[in-house]
DNA sequence: TGTACATCAGTGAACGCGCGTTCACTGATGTAC
DNA sequence: TGTACATCAGTGAACGCGCGTTCACTGATGTAC
């Protein structure tokens, strides 16, 4: 469990090697994971301090030495659950743009992949909580609004030279796209549904 | 209250006159108009027996005369709010079909107008809840897939000669787009959301 | 290297609270004659 | 029209349960000498 570390070098400065995460520090990812997960999986309701502890292997007594509340749990299982999906989407697109093949094309049929449409509690956040963001309190609120604005900024990196507009109305039919298929299941309707988008979206936007 | 005879001749036959409803379908009908606005502003979760009665100026204790359980309140609300909001955009489509405009513009700058950003209580089902319907049991999970559906056929009436899988996309795009609008707050940043896809939409499919 | 002690992560019982649900009861409405 | 009774909508106390949170304690880890 090194992704304190991978945090850091996301952040683009380097960062000498400190000393090996303590158990306290092991201890505690292993809850956010556990939570991260749960959270895209049943909603901000269905996170419960004790099941949470449990899935981690621990008793729900020690849930207060590793967060002041489960409110803080929760705004940092939605920056987790932002930062795993965002990464690997964003590794992929780079990969693509590296070949010199459309990111755009790779955000969208990844977004829009069956796999996708099934995985939730290893998906997209936003996809997966949005309209619970807006009754959120402010502390799960705050990373919740980062991580709409990092997805709309993918989407912008993904398509050179495309506008932060256009980003956004990708992002929007990504999202609801998505949470419309899961609604209708994932069966011939739901499927039909994504493929409905795939194709329009590419249509549209990815010129190559 | 008569908006079981309004649901009636939404469904194509006519109906005699029966006799005014009674004290109990009066009370009835109040208790499923709380909970639809409730649903849409606090969501599934956000729906509490006693609250609601409270809201109704009942006492909780009298739930049960009504309602089987909990989840039968829910799945009236859906529906509810559903063809609630449902008909009010027919009915504007519909206006604007007969003066020989754009239903799909009306639709658009319906959907997506400030007084829905902030109005969700009274606003579109699917919009408010989509990301918590796959979590729903079938008894709460069939009205709610029925008005995604709903939502599509929508759609597709306002845009003569459109097809189902462009109906789709935009649905999609409309309710994705009002989420990520939302949970970014009704400020700049969630109308420019809004703006965006507005222009986008209209530029792309309505022709006039 | 070994002992004595301090630190600290995790345990498990207990708390107050709000939830969905049940039920005996009340008081008003409607019906029979 | 008036009285006697049955029906019925709504009341309010009570239930069991699971939740978030607290806390005294345990046992393992690390430190000092």
């Amino acid at each position: 469990m090194t992704k304190k570390y991978d945090e850091h070098h996301n952040c683009c400065y380097d960062v000498v090697m400190t000393t090996a995460p303590s158990r306290r520090e092991i201890t505690h990812e292993r809850i956010v994971d556990v939570a991260a997960r749960t959270l895209r999986r049943n909603g901000f309701d269905g996170v419960g301090v004790a099941d949470v502890m449990k899935q981690a292997g621990l008793t729900h007594g020690g849930f207060y030495a590793h967060f002041e509340s489960r409110e803080a749990l929760l705004a940092e299982a939605v920056e987790r659950a932002g930062r795993e999906s965002g990464t690997r989407m964003r590794e992929r697109v780079d990969a693509s743009l590296a070949r010199g093949e459309s990111g755009l094309r790779t955000v969208i049929e990844s977004y829009l992949s069956e796999a996708h449409l099934t995985g939730a509690e290893s998906g997209c956040v936003v996809a997966a909580l949005s309209s619970e963001m807006p009754r959120q309190s402010a502390t799960v609120a705050a990373p919740a609004m980062n991580r709409v604005r990092k997805l709309i900024a993918l989407v912008q990196h993904a398509m050179p030279g495309g506008s932060k507009e256009q980003a956004m109305v990708v992002a929007s039919t990504l999202v609801g796209t998505l949470q419309l298929a899961r609604a209708l299941g994932a069966n011939a309707q739901g499927k039909a549904l994504l493929a409905a988008s795939r194709d329009a979206l590419i249509a549209q936007y990815v010129t190559e």
